[in-house]
DNA sequence: TCAAAAGTGTTGCATCTACACCCATGG
DNA sequence: CCATGGGTGTAGATGCAACACTTTTGA
């Protein structure tokens, strides 16, 4: 029985919250054309790396990114979840035991789309972002893994307000409302956000303004420390 | 490398919070006197079952009960959590590959005390419950587990008010107040604490009341219905 | 009649929601 | 000077915490 890890990084670009796949062709074997697999990024956990490391090994691969937001939400264990017919002659183009049974471990992650630029390197396929809400349908159960994530993503956002972790490093609190908007999938009054969300008191306003917009410029915000949950 | 699930099962006797545990007598080798090993109730994932599976047939094993609260809360996957010496000593004893690094998966159960009797046929150990708050020191990594469990737990007896899955089929509104206290660790206010489990309306008050009691009998009730969360 | 826990409402305070107008900037 | 989003305060409603006395039963 092999482990995997299976991270949903989860990126926001003013407009869509994205989720990062890797598309890869499938060679056509026979008369059946190449098809399109496109899955979580992931890989079996190795023999001296914690479910941790190896959530941030796959992240590493993917972006150069240090210091993301990366957490750990539920593990997937059906004994059919990579068995079936697609997914097997995918796994045999690369895996030492395709056949075997796998349980992975489900991590999700918030990049700062501002920071990020994909590591050609690694991850034979390409790297892609898609919108959330219009997701293809995915190798294994990678789409219900998608939407646990979703899930656990939307209450500790309620809770802990962790939504700057998707916002570049300065950042307006209209930007912030509107993904929190996207998110949570629902209106937010404006001023009733703005007093809740500095309240908490994880906000620093700085010294400085938006640029070259057509309206009046907003108050730049920044993320003020680390906080202990 | 392989798999397991491990299931802290809480209990409640009126007065404290309880975890099922199993002891077991480590047979002495050499000159070494026999080690008590107390440890949480698992077993590996057997290689056509889910782990919700087997976490439910690790239960069967201990106890007859049949739907009981059953929840994942985390997977556990540091590299050297069997790895030492004592615990390494213990496996030997009854695992056919005791060297392996296993991955477990926690699940946090709730039972109903009253219902509960030990199967003895099954975990050769003795099953023991013990005071969450006077654990003792567990194999492996069984007490950040359980910490771990109690901590979810507290979070979602809050959220959802499961505390009824760990009382008698009838229960008085005080009963459950009390495993609130000693749950989260903190006195509540009494007509407060029913106004807000009463608009949970969860509850149906039945047309019976307590008996032998030396004070005036309380209301009982009863859990009206699973809830779809 | 005593002891022991059951049961029950109200008030003040804090919090949340709903809501509309002026401001600063770039074009 | 126009368009665009930025920024701000309040009143009314709701929700929550604090609090004390009467009731019922068994002994």
């Amino acid at each position: 029985m092999d482990i995997s890890v299976d991270c949903v990084v989860f990126g926001f670009d003013e407009k869509k919250l994205k989720v990062l796949l890797i598309e890869q062709r499938q060679p056509g074997k026979d008369k059946t054309l190449p098809r399109l697999q496109t899955a979580l990024p992931g890989d079996l956990l190795k023999e001296n790396e914690s479910l941790d490391g190896a959530a941030k090994r796959v992240l590493r691969e993917l972006t150069s990114l240090k210091g993301i937001y990366l957490k750990q939400f539920h593990t997937f264990g059906d004994p059919m979840r990579v068995k079936n017919l697609k997914d097997q002659d995918w796994l045999r183009t690369f895996r030492a035991h395709p056949e075997r049974r796998v349980v992975t471990v489900g991590y999700y992650s918030l990049v700062k789309l501002e920071d990020y630029s994909p590591k050609a390197s690694s991850f034979a396929g390409k790297t892609k972002w898609i919108d959330v809400y219009e997701l293809p349908e995915l190798a294994f159960d990678h789409n219900v893994i998608v939407e646990y994530a979703l899930d656990v993503f939307r209450h500790e956002l309620i809770a802990d307000n962790i939504g700057f972790e998707l916002l570049p490093e300065k950042f307006t609190l209209s930007q912030l409302q509107h993904l929190h908007e996207i998110v949570l999938n629902k209106k937010l009054d404006k001023r009733n956000f703005r007093k809740n969300v500095l309240k908490l008191d994880q906000l620093k306003p700085l010294n400085e303004k938006q640029q070259g917009v057509l309206h009046k410029p907003a108050q730049l915000f920044q993320f003020k420390t680390k906080k202990k949950s």
